[in-house]
DNA sequence: ACTCCAAAGTTAAACGTTTAACAAACTTCA
DNA sequence: TGAAGTTTGTTAAACGTTTAACTTTGGAGT
């Protein structure tokens, strides 16, 4: 197999020379007369060429790659990909940027390391950021001069487009819908914690909620740890097994959810007749679980393509020092399907 | 903030030429004196300096960048990456890429299009192709010149490595499984059966565990049609409601199993009370699925560490064209949960 | 004192593009 | 007629690297 055609085969064959072939290339054709520029098209078409984006991004300084960064389990060095959350999010990203000529690459970031090295080394135009991350992550983000978009970050500043929802409402949504059945003893069971973290807010609004109803908070209610299945095993067990006065959990999470549900099923008590339980997202499993989950929804594929769309209307921009960050807030909703019950007015 | 700094800076900041400091960058110190060579780390460091891939891609033919192809939806272009079957294996080789200092581009691949485009314009490495595509695709994919890797094809020829399972083993496995247990009338849902496609392998297996047991294959037994959660849902009521003789359903994926499920609950049976349900490829939710699924488990982990492997192995070494193309084989074995039940014996 | 070699550097071409600057050949039109 | 444009093209530098080929210097061996 013959090597590949470059731009100077093609100029070659077409009897031009390479900056012409350049032009139509990118469109500028009132540079070229239209017979040339058809003779150009032909022996691009008849040399199957092929241009070299690498070389392209050399001089144009644009390499039509965007980062997509995600989050990756603390223990191994995985994705955490594996949530139906984050590759929804990822597969509307991807068909967006596509659709607009860039290419997509999807990388986690070591512990302790930045971007920074990614988003210089690759020149990228642009970098998508999923989740939360240590301080000096963003500390380093602050040095990259391309366009970023956060999602689910409360990083403040004006220095990144953000979109993601009111996670404190959502929270508060969450929390009220079950207070208004009639619960009063409602875990939480949650990821970590974490500062400027989206359950953060989460936390504060269900704070909020039990606050408005005059509901005494009680710490020993909330179970932190990690937004997985596995956790949400444990903490399911441990409240049916050890909180009878618990009648309700929000979890903040629908995987965490399914978990939760699962443990209190393998502690003998069921599922919404004993425990009323709502999740958060609404990631297209919750529908087929059985019970179907109740749920705070977001629309996972739109917050995806939002991000996209941002990301692309400041690289696009003429200006794109000029654009304002802007914040963006996908709008929320409770979902009602079956694992809340209200509770029976006592007899 | 000031212009990234090239190999020129570092040059003339530790004052050497280009070419030192490039001997150095690669790991070719013995061409420079221990003194100088820690001069021109020195000035690295201090002007943060990152060397730019794609100029290095241009000279040395090597992007360090891996294509990684999957499947899109039909209808929208979306790629099927919400199935967790494909994120699991994505995240796992993600990973293990990244550890190499590969970057992974993941892209879809519009209809009638190749990846041939993708692979010359970035220069990539290699390719990591998973699913399968129509029959064009694979001839440009020929003239390819990069590895690639193919998982789950059954394109044959000696052009590409290939890692999967043994569907045909697998689908009799199941089939078989049921059989054992009593089930004679027992259907397979499963996505389009296309020539050179896993579950083409997996409805022959299913065939093959039926004639072994003399039982007669009938054809209205097989519904056929998208590889989905939707679809399983429609042919589980189907199957629960027009055939009350079939007892025991063969789900050529996981996904389709839960809709299955789903299905013949909304109809008004049980599972696996009155109809037994079997899925394929355990993927990490099955566990969690109330009640939890009986499947054909591969270790998907694997597939994908697998296939970053064969593909490192071949870019890797001196002779890329002298590899030989293997295919390696992920074993399967059947995991016993609680979807299936022996056919009582007629009383 | 001579040759030969190794060590430590440098020079410059090459990779495949884009694009500013220039040039030649035509048009217009006063 | 000729000044001023316009159209259509070319030349060559630039982007940031790598690397083959060359140069210089300083020993070592005889």
């Amino acid at each position: 197999m013959k090597k590949r055609a470059t731009i100077k085969d093609v100029a070659k064959y077409a009897g031009v020379s390479t900056a012409a072939v350049s032009y139509v290339l990118n469109g500028k054709e009132y540079r070229v007369s239209p017979d040339t520029a058809e003779k150009i098209r032909e022996a691009i078409r008849e040399l199957n060429y092929i241009p070299d984006y690498s070389a392209r991004s050399l001089v144009k300084n644009s390499s039509k790659l965007i980062g997509v960064i995600i989050p990756q389990t603390e223990d191994s060095k995985q994705l955490i990909l594996e949530n139906p959350f984050y590759s929804e999010m990822v597969s509307n990203i991807e068909s967006r940027l596509r659709e607009s000529g860039y290419h997509l690459i999807l990388s986690g970031v070591d512990k302790g390391e930045s971007c920074l090295d990614l988003s210089v080394q690759r020149n990228l135009d642009g970098a998508i950021i999923m989740g939360i991350y240590p301080e000096q992550f963003y500390a380093e983000l602050k040095q990259v001069e391309i366009p970023i978009v956060l999602i689910d970050s409360y990083i403040n500043g004006p220095w990144f487009t953000k979109v993601g929802v009111d996670d404190e409402y959502g929270g508060y949504l969450a929390t009220r819908y079950l207070i208004e059945r009639g619960h009063r003893n409602i875990a939480l069971v949650t990821g970590s914690i974490r500062k400027d973290g989206v359950v953060e807010k989460r936390f504060l609004g269900y704070k909020r909620a039990l606050r408005e109803a005059d509901i005494f908070y009680n710490p020993d209610y909330v179970f932190e740890h990690s937004v997985s299945y596995a956790y949400g095993y444990e903490a399911g067990k441990a409240i049916a097994a050890k909180h009878p006065e618990i009648t309700a959990v929000f979890a903040t999470a629908d995987m965490v959810a399914f978990g939760v549900i699962q443990g209190i099923k393998e502690a003998g008590k069921e599922v919404p007749d004993d425990i009323s339980v709502i999740g958060f997202d609404d990631i297209f499993l919750s529908r087929m679980f059985v019970p179907p989950l109740t749920t705070v929804r977001q629309d996972i594929a739109l917050k995806g393509k939002r991000a996209a769309e941002l990301l692309l209307e400041i690289i696009e921009s003429d200006e794109p020092d000029k654009i304002d960050r802007k914040e963006v807030a996908i709008p929320l909703s409770i979902v009602e399907r079956q694992t809340v019950r209200p509770l029976k007015p006592r007899s």
